[in-house]
DNA sequence: CTGTATCCGGCTAGATACTG
DNA sequence: CAGTATCTAGCCGGATACAG
């Protein structure tokens, strides 16, 4: 996968911002299994983010981690363990992200 | 531009929906525009949205206002007169995204 | 088990010109 | 004033194979 020259850091606004963070394909569907679970192992999460493949979960995960969203932690055993889950920044998104999903299901039901 | 293959109607997860009915590069900027200014004549809400380009900015409405977001009221005068607004589910959303706004700027300051 | 490398296609949106 | 038509480019993400 490429480099990401698509988030310019610390732009003016705050909302753009925060959209930039978390769009994406695969961005919320991670965030909401993480936040369902706690802490889960790489191939948990890539069972609970239906479809997703080891190419775009792994780069995802780095741009999350990047971003202060997620937390990566590695056992040293073999096999290996690498467990994720989010940060507080990352858990503090739930409410508006609830809030928008509340908002979603009453346009879905128009 | 093309067709709209992207945004299939009535997804299941309906934080996936509304992030379908409001991501995009402009949809954002145009409906701060929106909410900030009641109604916008079309070269008003042009000169708002930095940037954007009439075959954008024509396409983009025509989405919103197809997903219930806008309102386009034309009058039939000479020279021409359309005015863009927020429907009520378009306002209903602000809130929302005052709350994502807030999260973002704190997300800026770290 | 937990990833990475390489290659590639389709979609989003931009440039530019033109119209009722 | 308020758009549309056509063509194009570049990013986003996918397929597949391979690695520590």
């Amino acid at each position: 996968m490429n480099e990401e020259p698509r988030y310019k850091r610390k732009e003016d606004c705050p909302l753009t911002y925060a959209f930039a963070l978390i769009g994406g394909k695969w961005r919320l569907p991670i965030i909401w299994a993480l936040w369902k679970n706690e802490k889960l192992r790489y191939n948990e999460l890539k069972r609970s983010v239906d479809g997703i493949t080891n190419m775009v979960l792994s780069h995802t995960l780095k741009e999350m981690e990047s971003y202060g969203l997620v937390v990566r932690k590695q056992y040293m055993e073999i096999p290996p363990r690498v467990e994720y889950s989010l940060t507080e920044a990352g858990k503090d998104l739930v409410p508006s992200l609830e809030s928008l999903a509340k908002w979603g299901k009453a346009m879905q039901n128009k």
